[in-house]
RNA sequence: GGCGGCAUAGCCAAGUGGUAAGGCAGAGGUCUGCAAAACCUUUAUUCCCCGGUUCAAAUCCGGGUGCCGCCUCCA
């Protein structure tokens, strides 16, 4: 498998530290808000990610953390009088739900809270400090950039042309302007910890550093977020890591591209973002999913209605392939395969292979989506009634199977009411009887209940909208 | 100013040297009591523009044009 390293800026072939297991990274949100479209991205790729891997038949290991203590949840906590601590298991909760939706809690997640790690933060900044790292200044510690070895080598910055252009108020306490905090001194009314440089709380890029080590180790395989953290984020957890565990932090570094909304990054500064749940309240959550791996995921995709609806549409004619085949199932039968049905075993087979060297090909879903296009289309095609059951239970499990590697196809039918049934009988009485005014009325008032109706020479089908 | 990315049909989107995948939408058809679903046919002589390399270029090289991202919190 080849995935695009940000180190290198290259495809490389992926080669786990430990034969047989991946252990990766991915920053998680910020929880002072309910996440939005340009959020879910990078969730969504890099659990599809995980989900190919366990598909290979690697163990995975996939940390996805919650920053929640941060300038961001204090400024939220005071404008509305209520803690920290209230403001983050709030959106945390909201969290939970909207990545239900999208289906990133079929296998296990870690979601580790940086309040949780305090303990270790600190003994991590102890470390950078005795390395001659760090320093303190008045209780704020400060990480010395010109301590790392590289410092810029993934964003492919200089530090000269960093400080020339920075815009970044100086602050009279570092030594650098590239400096950044580690541990940032209380401040009145703002949760804190006792620390060796007394009370405070950790900076941000920290985090990351200390949560990835506790529960990945030293050298990870895989960290990924989006490609806006490349800088200065992803850079300092570089320098802060590399600085104190003297050895690589991760292998591949992977990112995803931005969202936009008429060609503009959808982001919280501009205002122009769509929360997930605003867009759940128009659209399965899976459309959603199924949208954000529609296009290769470190190029720029645009968010509208009009590709929604696209995405939707589509979405659907696979649903309508499952459909035809969980139908076919129950009638087919066992029997001996002639020449031409073992024939279609390969053909079968070819589809996944398909499907696979699209996403050996550094992830490409868009690629792999279209073997399962293809797939489906082959069993409308080719697999009938007589089909025997063989082929029709490998047809379904294939299909099923990529699509699961995809998050998508998951929904279940429920059963249906006794009083539907006892309609849908009614009406195949009435059509029987040619009584097509009434059988349509029993049609329509079905559909008006979100139940389709679909007339089959070998019987009726329904499905719920 | 520095670094990076993108440009393929009405729309979305693969394809990085061998003659344009797939999906959505549209048109026509088959099937159907009518529908629906499904299937078939149809929709880019051409891949932003101009040069070049090559037997062969959407793909490589040079030069333009347009759009976007990072350099500041941001997925």
């Amino acid at each position: 498998m080849k995935l695009y390293n940000s180190l290198t800026r290259k495809k490389e072939e992926f080669i786990p530290i430990k034969e047989g297991e991946v252990r990766m990274y991915n920053c998680g949100p910020t929880v002072y808000n309910y996440i939005h479209v340009g959020n879910a991205r990078p969730l969504v790729v890099f659990d599809t990610l995980r989900r190919y891997f366990i598909f290979k038949g690697y163990d995975v290991k996939f940390v996805v953390n919650f920053t929640d203590i941060d300038d961001k949840l204090i400024n939220r906590a005071n404008e509305e009088g209520t803690t920290v601590k209230e403001i983050a298991e709030r959106y945390i909760e909201a969290f939970k739900e909207d990545a239900n939706g999208l289906n990133l809690y079929d296998y296990e997640t870690y979601n580790p809270r940086a309040t949780d790690h305090i303990t270790q933060i600190i003994e991590f900044i102890k470390g950078l400090e005795e390395k001659g790292a760090a320093y303190n200044v008045n209780g704020n510690v400060y990480f010395s950039i010109e301590h790392a070895k590289d410092y810029g080598k993934l964003s492919k910055k200089n530090i000269e042309d960093l400080i020339s252009g920075a815009r970044v108020d100086v602050s009279e306490e570092k030594r650098n302007p590239m400096d950044f905090a580690l541990w940032k001194k209380e401040k009145e009314g703002e949760p804190s910890w006792d620390s060796p440089w007394g009370k405070g709380r950790p900076g941000w890029h920290i985090e990351c550093s200390v949560m990835a080590k506790t529960l990945l180790g030293e050298t990870i395989d895989i960290h990924s977020g989006g490609e806006d953290l490349q800088f200065p984020h992803h850079e300092n957890e570089i320098a802060q890591s590399e600085t104190m565990n003297e050895k690589p932090f991760a292998n591949y570094w992977l990112h995803n591209g931005m969202i936009t909304v008429e060609n503009q990054k959808m982001s919280k500064s501009l205002g122009n973002f769509f929360t997930v749940r605003e867009v759940s309240k128009e659209y399965d959550l899976e459309v959603l999913r199924f949208f954000l791996l529609s296009a290769h995921y470190r190029t720029p995709i645009n968010f509208s209605r009009e590709v929604m609806d696209q995405t939707k549409n589509g979405l659907e004619r696979l649903y309508n392939g499952k459909k035809n085949l969980e139908y076919l199932l129950e009638k087919a039968e066992d029997r001996e395969l002639n020449d031409n049905e073992r024939k279609m075993i390969e053909d079968i087979d070819g589809f996944k292979e398909d499907f696979i060297r699209g996403m050996d090909d550094d992830l490409n879903t868009a690629d792999a989506i279209s073997s399962i296009f293809e797939l489906t289309k082959y069993a409308n095609t080719n697999i009938n009634e007589n089909t025997p059951k063989k082929i029709v239970e490998l047809a379904y499990d294939t299909l099923m199977e990529l699509a699961k590697v995809l998050g998508i196809l998951n929904k279940k039918d429920e059963i249906l009411e006794d009083e539907i049934i006892e309609l849908i009988e009614k009406r195949s009485e009435a059509r029987k009887n040619k009584n097509y005014k009434l059988a349509d009325e029993i049609r329509d008032l079905l559909r008006d209940k979100g139940i389709i109706l679909e007339d089959t020479p070998s019987g009726v089908k329904w499905k719920r909208v």
